[in-house]
DNA sequence: GGAGTGTATGTCAGTTCAGACATACATGCA
DNA sequence: TGCATGTATGTCTGAACTGACATACACTCC
């Protein structure tokens, strides 16, 4: 059960948004939406940086208000390699993308 | 197999192994593939430093052999989301990724 | 209240990715 | 040479992702 369960699991992503179910993960699922919640907090700071809508950075992307919306809220539709485009695509560097993923996890509002 | 490969890989805007060719992509796809190249570049080292086959690591993620020959060579097939979960999964922290990221690109061979 | 601006959520069709399998290549050794 | 072990490559099918669009929500200003 476990083998098939686990992939079923990290296939779906992860049950939404309540602390009990974020706390349940195993350590490496925890650490992958960790970095994910890393990736897409920075997004959001990069973008407000520099003083963009997500409308304009859509824009920039070829993209959608909404998939920017849902990039910044770390959407399981969102993959962490978009979230890593976007960030180079605002300019970020790979140090700066470092950075963001060897802080401390922010606690998220449930 | 040429004309096949070489469309799979304009499509992705990214063409392996020539260092000219590498030149000419726009700054901030060059990171994104230096990320890449740099997370499969450390996975395996990983897993050799764990001493552990591609198979065995196949068999603890739940996935193949060739899967695995791919994320080591930063395949088009692969996602860098993939390289950062088989990352966690072999017990890497975020910092160990962030690590990873912020290394200066080694030349690879063309 | 209503209009304007910015952000969030739900869904869909087309594309890309994941694991699986076959198979080729490489190296070591009897 | 033949065989074992480890790694690489090609390709298929089902699943996941992406951008697009519609629409809802939140806030401000008039």
């Amino acid at each position: 059960m476990r083998k098939d369960k686990r992939r079923r699991l990290e296939r779906a992503g992860w049950t939404v948004g309540d602390a009990g179910d974020f706390l349940r993960l195993s350590d490496d699922e925890r650490r992958f939406i960790e970095t994910k919640l890393a990736l897409a907090a920075g997004l959001r700071q990069w973008r407000e940086h520099l003083g963009l809508t997500q409308t304009q950075v859509a824009e920039r992307f070829g993209s959608s208000q909404s998939r920017v919306a849902k990039m910044e809220a770390a959407d399981q539709t969102v993959s962490t390699d978009l979230l890593l485009r976007s960030l180079f695509r605002l300019g970020a560097s790979r140090r700066d993308v470092a950075r963001l993923l060897s802080q401390r996890p922010r606690t998220r509002a449930a």
